[in-house]
DNA sequence: TCTTGTGTTATTGTATACAATTATACGATT
DNA sequence: AATCGTATAATTGTATACAATAACACAAGA
């Protein structure tokens, strides 16, 4: 949050933004499991580098909520329950309403373009069965939503929340109908946007994100 | 978000967590202006600590998009522009009529009677005009708002963006009659919660907020 | 056996040293 | 005078050393 209001994580390139890459990554991937405690020295050697960019990301991760740091004590992956879940996809079913309403009015012809495309696109894929292809381009459909809001701020909270529940979102995704369903949805929801129909494209928008959540309960990921 | 979503900045009392809050607040209360820029050793020299501490309080605040870091050259004090006002009130608005319409049903007597002291005090000061306290007294109104809705996560972006937007805030209630109408405002919303009507509850905050804005547009702060 | 105390080890917190990068000053060249 | 290049200084990036704290093992006493 946060929150993380504004600004990208600067940097790509330094010592610390790559650790703080790798370790969000490790941990969104479920490589470093819930409770799990992180040594600086220990991931420090694993990267090859220092204490000091190290212990720089893990201020980061812990604003991001990624981990807490206990003080003197040790850095601990955060789990993500079932309330959080809950939570986010409440407020992510609002954001993501006003997100489509305000992309109504502000997308451009080129993202427009790519959001048809990836409504095609990935029903093929989602009738021939190629998870992790669905899942990708459903990543990628929500993101194009995202930047097309014209809100830099909504876009950053909304990808926060989109990357925040990424491993509940892989399981949904990779099992069922799931794919299919949701990729229709994003069908009607470019269509209104493309109709200029804010309001249906909120609405729409809006049930999307709590199918997805009633979807992630009904096959209890979490 | 950061995003920073669950956590609370954990430690008051580490160096690295009063450096943080310390300069959050002389960003907030503008002793930094915008696009100055932070040095590393300035800081660490007027707060009697070396640099180590001040770089990670660096990372936690471009996280917090209160300053921006270009590598290798310095971190500089990120604006608040209009249009940033003008999102966050509006995601705020959304955000802030769900909190209401949650606080609705989970909200303790304790808070309860709280927030009814709060607003009868807030009369009585904003008929004085003593502008200090109605201003306190509305932050705190939020606040127990927040705490009420029983959802950390909400409660930690709203307090967020609620800290984000403090300089026009404060500019906002010491100006004109809105603090009254504002606790105006709060009485109603703590009448529908009262009576446990979640729907106007969220409406009405919903809508206090969007008044909020338009009174920053029209005493012309930002 | 259980508890408690103490010394040891491991880990984080902070300071500092050094490297890399960027900004600045200033003179040479045109 | 303007521009470029180079040397110098200032600043950040990273590594490491030392301090403080917490975790652990193990023995002494009840």
């Amino acid at each position: 949050m946060e929150n993380s209001v504004k600004n990208e994580v600067t940097d790509k390139y330094s010592l610390r933004g790559r650790v703080f890459n790798r370790i969000r990554e490790d941990i969104l991937n479920g490589k470093y499991s819930e409770n799990e405690e992180l040594r600086e020295v220990a991931i420090g050697e694993e990267l090859g580098v220092s204490r000091t960019p190290v212990r720089e990301a893990f201020r980061q991760l812990e604003l991001e909520g990624l981990i807490q740091i206990i003080p003197n004590k040790g850095a601990y992956v955060t789990g993500i329950t079932k309330k959080d879940v809950h939570d986010i996809y409440m407020i992510r079913s609002l954001l993501e309403g006003l997100c489509a309403r305000l992309a109504t009015e502000h997308i451009t012809k080129e993202a427009l373009e790519e959001m048809e495309e990836n409504v095609y696109l990935a029903k093929f894929h989602g009738e021939k069965g190629h998870y992790e292809q669905v899942y990708e381009l459903d990543n990628r459909f929500h993101e194009i939503l995202y930047e097309a809001c014209d809100s830099k701020i909504l876009e950053h909270q909304l990808k926060d929340f989109h990357q925040y529940v990424l491993r509940v979102r892989k399981k949904t995704l990779s099992n069922s109908g799931r794919g299919l369903k949701s990729n229709e949805e994003h069908a009607k929801i470019l269509e209104a946007i493309r109709n200029k129909d804010g309001e249906l494209a909120e609405r729409l928008a809006n049930e999307h994100i709590k199918k997805a959540y009633e979807n992630i309960v009904k096959i209890g990921v979490i």
